[in-house]
DNA sequence: TACCGGGCAATTTTT
DNA sequence: TTGCCCGGTA
């Protein structure tokens, strides 16, 4: 017991020795925030004001989850597999897996991600004969994740305010009922329908209430409004919440996370005052000030400050780059420079705002022969030849599954075309039974024998399937469906999708069910609710590229923060409210604390967008920051006073007046007006090279943007 | 059914 | 500039 509270600070203590009522932890970044929660939960075990039953502990990823089962397991003797730990949606699966029938759910049902529930919106429009142009799928989607994540079901809605609102709720509730005939759930519906469940019964509230004394929360500010109602309604009246957060890392309000939910708990479960966790113990002092004095600019803040005793460390470097080209070549040479200093690639990390960003980065970096993980991009589950595997290991599960069903019906082709299927389609919606019902009732003709046969085929696998063990089944579902076939026909891609079959196999194999009867449905779920790594295989050491977002939680030696210009960071969509901007203020606050000893700041001149040059001013974020932290070390060239264009647009047709276009330009610079005896007249836009040799990109008012090489080009001052 | 080309949009994302 | 989606054609 000592040992487990040994070398907290005096606020981790607190934290972790609260009493058995609400609280909220403000925690900053690398504060500790991981181990005050793990910690505290041995605590309340070890020492004996409740058992592991009686605690709720909640995350948002299932990498969190997983880190504090690991955690806790090396601190106290209990499974924690048995434990109420997971993700919101994990625990109100487990929750609606107990309660089916209460629910309204088969026993079975399987869980839609956003791709899965996006075809299912195409779906339902177009059998609703509804043109995706005046209902992008996609709009339909937010407004139905959206009213879910309000708690509101289309029949409670607040009244339409015109008809294509109404039009809207209509689908909300088609697309509810389609839902409910197939046995499917989406990711928002885990929530919406637990929360019912609970609210509507008395006596499974109550149970539940009584049996999770202790509920705890991390990454409190990404909880959206139906996340909170839930976490309110479990605590019951009396019941405590242990709450930590961060308002000032909350960058996830545009998927509805609402920051405002942090003064709501200290208000609703009665908690005078945050306890702070304010020393860090991950970046030098230097680095932290400048994230201090960055997010002060912020207001409605609850108010934090981070200190380490660590020592100021080095000055933060910023770089001002001509082009998006050059800040590539700058970082890749510190990169380099790092390297040589001892540093692993895999200790540094590029940030980007957009993922756009990262393919010049990538391309310099295959130059330079610097290997290199981007974090994004598909994962296991999400590929094509898994997802059709588990199609078939979904139709094997329920065959009524219309998704599953319109998945693979003709994959690999077997002659059932768009044609047929639109026949189905129509015998569904007129009869109102399922594809599946509708193919098996299709009478004689070609097609319905086409039909037939597949029918049987998924029949054979659903008799055979259920007597194997799983790893067995999916192997089944992947040979007998032909998919296997199919892929090694394909030379292309072939190879790498039946690797990642046999992958899907090994997965099965090591997969362990709470309930071996329930070990196919237990396995779809698990496919649906954890979608694997983001492709970033360990092993090689390499240089970590990701975006600002994707770095949350994580650390790293030496951090380069890349374009930081106005317009891209803050980025255009975002700057133009008080709101938006500061949630993009709070993204540079994370970006900047994921730096443990050093930190560049890069911005360029230039940048190719959209296949367009833009000249960006840098980002005002860097300004923010105090000049005595930093060292500049692009200042070979003394940057003259802004001129006053620059105030209000966020990029403008020409970079900065006066600046040296290069060594010997002759006396051009960049934003200089030019006469050419050819095409006429234009602004220098941009300079490369020196000496003898430079070339000046000058963008002409009838000719375009032109790179010309003063050697030859015939060039006037305008 | 499969491929080509035009049109068009283009943050951030976990479950 | 890139990548996706749709419609037309072989």
């Amino acid at each position: 017991m000592t040992d487990l509270l040994a070398g907290l600070n005096p606020e981790q203590l607190r934290a972790v020795t609260w009493p058995a009522k609400s609280a909220l932890v403000l925690a900053g970044a690398g504060s500790g925030k991981t181990r005050v929660l793990t910690t505290r939960i041995a605590w309340l075990l070890s020492t004996g004001q409740i058992g592991p039953s009686g605690i709720l502990a909640v995350t948002f990823t299932n990498k969190a989850a997983r880190e504090m089962q690991t955690r806790l397991a090396t601190m106290v003797p209990v499974n924690v597999r048995t434990m109420w730990i997971g993700t919101f949606h994990g625990l109100c699966n487990r929750f609606l897996r107990s309660h089916y029938r209460d629910a309204g759910l088969p026993q079975t049902f399987q869980i839609l991600d956003s791709a899965d529930q996006q075809a299912a919106i195409k779906r339902l429009l177009k059998s609703l004969e509804l043109s995706d142009e005046k209902f992008p799928p996609r709009a339909v989607q937010s407004f139905i994740n959206g009213s879910k994540e309000a708690g509101l079901r289309a029949d409670r809605l607040p009244p339409a305010l015109n008809l294509y609102e109404a039009k809207l709720v209509e689908l909300y509730a088609a697309y509810d009922a389609q839902c409910r005939r197939e046995g499917v759930v989406d990711f928002a519906e885990l929530l919406l329908r637990s929360y019912e469940l609970l609210s509507a019964n008395q006596a499974l509230r109550q149970h539940y209430c009584s049996r999770f004394s202790h509920i705890l929360v991390d990454e409190f500010q990404d909880t959206n409004r139906l996340q909170y109602a839930w976490l309110k309604l479990l605590a019951g009246d009396g019941g405590s919440l242990f709450a930590v957060g961060d308002d000032d890392q909350s960058i996830y309000a545009f998927r509805g996370a609402e920051v405002g939910n942090m003064r709501a708990l200290l208000n609703d479960f009665s908690v005078s005052e945050p306890v702070r966790l304010e020393q860090n113990y991950r970046s030098m002092g230097n680095i932290l000030n400048a994230a201090n004095a960055l997010i002060e600019q912020n207001d409605g803040r609850l108010g934090k400050n981070l200190w380490t005793d660590a020592g100021e460390g080095e000055k933060i470097r910023l770089f001002e780059a001509y082009s998006d080209g050059e800040e590539a070549e700058f970082i890749i040479d510190e990169v380099r420079s790092l390297k040589r200093d001892g540093f692993n690639l895999s200790d540094m990390a590029v940030l980007y705002r957009s993922n756009a960003q990262s393919r010049l980065l990538e391309h310099v970096l295959v130059n330079a022969q610097i290997p290199y993980r981007i974090y994004g991009g598909l994962r296991f589950f999400e590929r094509q030849e898994i997802k059709h595997a588990l199609a078939y290991l979904r139709l094997i599960a329920n065959p009524e599954d219309d998704n599953a069903l319109l998945r693979v019906i003709n994959v690999p082709a077997r002659g059932i075309g768009a044609r047929t299927v639109e026949g189905l389609q129509a015998v569904s919606r007129e009869q109102g039974v399922t594809l599946w019902q509708a193919a098996c009732a299709s009478g004689g003709g070609r097609t319905a024998a086409k039909l037939g046969e597949f029918v049987l085929l998924v029949e054979r696998m659903r008799e055979r399937g259920r007597e194997l063990p799983l790893a067995e089944a999916v192997s089944l579902a992947i040979d007998d469906s032909g998919l296997r076939a199919m892929y090694e026909q394909d030379k292309k891609e072939g190879e790498e999708r039946l690797a990642n079959l046999d992958e899907l196999i090994n997965a099965a194999t090591g997969f362990m069910p709470d309930e071996p009867a329930q070990a196919l449905t237990e396995f779809l779920t698990a496919a649906s609710l954890e979608a694997g790594e983001h492709q970033a295989e360990a092993g090689s050491d390499a240089l970590q590229l990701m975006t600002m977002h994707a770095a949350k939680g994580l650390e790293f030696d030496a951090v380069f923060v890349s374009g930081l210009e106005e317009g891209l960071f803050p980025h255009e969509n975002s700057m133009n409210d008080g709101k938006g901007l500061q949630e993009e203020r709070r993204l540079m606050y994370v970006a900047i604390t994921r730096a443990r000893q050093r930190l560049y700041l890069s911005s360029a001149q230039s940048r190719m967008l959209h296949g367009q040059s833009r000249y960006p001013i840098r980002s005002r974020f860097v300004d923010e920051i105090p000049a005595e932290l930093t060292h500049d070390l692009s200042a070979k060239v003394k940057a003259p006073a802004k001129t006053n264009a620059s105030t209000s647009a966020s990029w403008r047709t020409a970079p900065k007046v006066g600046r040296v276009a290069a060594d010997n330009s002759q006396g051009f610079r960049i934003g200089q007006s030019v006469e050419h005896a050819k095409f006429g007249s234009g602004v220098v836009i941009n300079a490369e090279g020196g000496g003898e040799d430079v070339r000046l990109q000058i963008n002409f008012a009838e000719h375009g943007v032109k790179w010309l090489d003063l050697r030859y080009a015939k060039l006037s001052a305008g």
